[in-house]
DNA sequence: CCTTAGACGCAATGATTTTGCTTTAAGCTG
DNA sequence: CAGCTTAAAGCAAAATCATTGCGTCTAAGG
């Protein structure tokens, strides 16, 4: 039985919102449970109980804080609407924050359900992105290939190789997914 | 000034086989470090002064269990090679405890030097192949293109996507990577 | 409105983490 | 090789954190 409504909804959003709050005034290695637990007026058993310990919660947040918040932009064609996409990915996801956020959203995730939640996210905005070229006639590669031949990359360079990041990088991904040699 | 020998790695190593043996008789899930500790004859603070915690200490193990034992086997051409050493990589990563594994090395890994070495032996060992088949007179493609086409996709879906992972897979990659269409 | 059960608060208990100080021994230096 | 220096380990007390039983509150369903 799931209570989404009420009391549980309000220490829910207090508790993230003290995760957030003090995560950026006194940094997340800083975080414990009990001083969230403080900040979001609950008592830590409360915490324990419903998440289990500090990095499920942490999870919890993170995930939400990954979720896109708009929907990719139009840029005319398919080459530039991806090309816009995966530089806003990249910007998001190897910052400091972004690297600190999947590594939490990966951590406290016991049956890997937040982990697919992130992998959702992108995979939505690319069938978006991917829609919308179809629906102006172009032929389009499906998601599974930029997955593979865009994010994927992305994403490994950001958990294993924090070097050799940049935006040309991500064109010339994209711009291989897309079967062309140059842009 | 550093202490390679002597008691400081006669502590390690007995931490370090400590945690692979209480890993294998109670499970990852039930180590804390006074556990560890004990059963490597230390005392908890040891471990603490010198590995932060017990998340640091288990990606210090972990990235030991993550290092290639043997050179990539020959099977006369660079796709059965390639193919072979995906299918292998697969196999061991994807298990539920090379998943542990991984998890471990990315956690506990403030700098991110662990999780680059991770990496750094998969490209050791693809350098291998492809310099045996460069060797044989092989045209063959550069690691990074290796790295991408093959290595992220699949870390990619061990990490975010448990699903639709398969040695089918692995070989489509491989046959991707070095521009064929089929096997 | 009344019932029911999930979620929270409180408080006691046990375990882990931190820290100051002492002791050991690795690695240099003469 | 003996002596010195200092990083690293041991010890023990104190602080903090995690766990758990029990009573209360309140959302959700009848």
């Amino acid at each position: 039985m799931v209570r989404p409504g009420g009391r549980s909804a309000r220490v829910q959003a207090a508790v993230h919102a003290a995760v957030r709050e003090l995560a950026s005034e006194v940094g997340r290695d800083a975080l414990t449970v009990p001083l969230v637990a403080r900040r979001a007026g609950v008592t830590p058993s409360t915490i324990y109980r419903r998440w289990g310990d500090l990095q499920e919660l942490l999870s919890d947040v993170a995930v939400e804080r990954l979720r896109p918040e708009a929907s990719p932009g139009d840029h005319g064609d398919l080459y530039a609407d991806l090309t816009a996409w995966a530089e806003q990915f990249l910007d998001e996801m190897a910052s400091p924050a972004g690297r600190s956020y999947i590594r939490d959203a990966l951590l406290g995730d016991p049956d890997g359900s937040n982990a697919g939640q992130c992998s959702a996210y992108a995979a939505e905005q690319l069938e978006t992105v991917l829609a919308r070229a179809a629906g102006r006639g172009d032929v389009t590669p499906d998601v599974e290939t930029v997955m593979d031949g865009v994010v994927a990359p992305l994403m490994y360079r950001i958990l294993f190789r924090p070097d050799g990041l940049d935006a040309p990088y991500a064109h010339r991904l994209v711009a291989q997914a897309l079967g062309r040699t140059g842009p």
